[in-house]
DNA sequence: CGCTGTCAATACCAGCCCGTATGGTGCATC
DNA sequence: GATGCACCATACGGGCTGGTATTGACAGCG
């Protein structure tokens, strides 16, 4: 009888993927640097001593949380994509996505920001090769002759890159809805071929 | 006679001139977060006594860090192409000046990074959009229409804000010589009209 | 019923940093 | 050569974090 009430305020005991996921969580809300063991414990509602029996240390922790994102990101990103053909339309509809779906891309910048960190950088070094070759192959499928559809995919990646950095951390564009669907359509008339 | 050898031990006492330099060094290496007062004197061959002799604060110490940097990268970066009159030389030089020089912009990139930080934000607004007015104003003497120009200053900007995180926070390109010159060259053609 | 494994609370130490308080240098100046 | 100022050393308290060790609650199962 009390027994399923009491169940509600103790949210039912807790996995290391729930660590994991409240990692995540905190990184894209205030970087990694702020991923620390008992804060994260706090917003769980429990004490360290519960941490430490699901990982020997944060380092783990953090490793289980980039492990989880590296290929939920994968799923999420590049698998929308897939069903349009044509490359021209899909390097569109890549833009748009990404330009109008920008919480997606919120732990990658922050990630972004701490590839000093040694458990970081490999895993930002996979994701961000693996997407500027899909780039490269959608340029070239587009006409573009190898040299530079490499080229491009550089600059395309790295407008990517600036523009997550700006727009997210910096308020700096601030654009009204409009105003910005113009800088969206020009961005695409200069890099798509 | 014992006097000036054992000057030359003590590099004389300091000045808050130099604790700001020694701030932006940090930056450059380590990051804004690696600036502590503790580390900042162990580096100095000082305590923390003088420190707090200079500033009253570490955030003291930031904000005339920061204000030393603001300008001395306004005479930097600004001032070596002011003697070019025609805008797409200029820009062309522009771009070969950021690629070929980053050490500059190393405090920019890290900067980037620490945007969270009240003290940096104004800071960081302030120098970019002074940078992406310059561009705008390059790109409308080089003949674009007025929308055209404020967007593709939006896209040179960020892809030079993706170039520095990409290649000085990952070892991302890593290109050879004159496939770097090919890069450089791939990013002028395409985004100088 | 008691045992065992799972999860969590508590207490505790070490390390690092900020900031304060206070006392101690060297050097110029009168 | 005593005084005052600019600069620095030392020592301390407090806060936050990582990590360990110990004990405790609770479930399922024989």
């Amino acid at each position: 009888m009390v027994t399923p009430a009491a169940k509600i305020d103790r949210p039912q005991r807790l996995s290391a993927e729930d660590w994991a996921l409240a990692a995540l969580d905190v990184i894209a809300e205030q970087g990694l640097a702020a991923v620390a063991v008992e804060p994260l414990a706090r917003r769980l509602g429990v004490t360290k001593g519960s941490f430490y029996w699901h990982f020997p240390s944060r380092e783990a922790l953090l490793v289980a949380a980039l492990e989880r994102w590296e290929t939920m990101e994968q799923e999420t990103v590049f698998g929308q994509l897939e069903a349009i053909p044509e490359p021209r339309a899909r390097l569109k509809a890549l833009f748009q996505l990404v330009a109008h779906e920008l919480k997606p891309h919120v732990i990658y910048s922050e990630l972004l920001k701490a590839l000093d960190h040694p458990v970081v950088q490999p895993v930002l070094k996979r994701v961000s090769e693996r997407r500027m070759d899909y780039l490269t192959a959608s340029f070239r499928q587009a006409g573009m002759a190898r040299l530079d559809a490499q080229h491009r995919a550089r600059l395309t990646y790295a407008a990517y890159v600036g523009f997550l950095q700006l727009s997210l951390q910096l308020g700096q564009p601030r654009l009204h809805h409009d105003e910005f669907e113009a800088y969206v359509g020009h961005v695409m008339a200069t890099l798509i071929p």
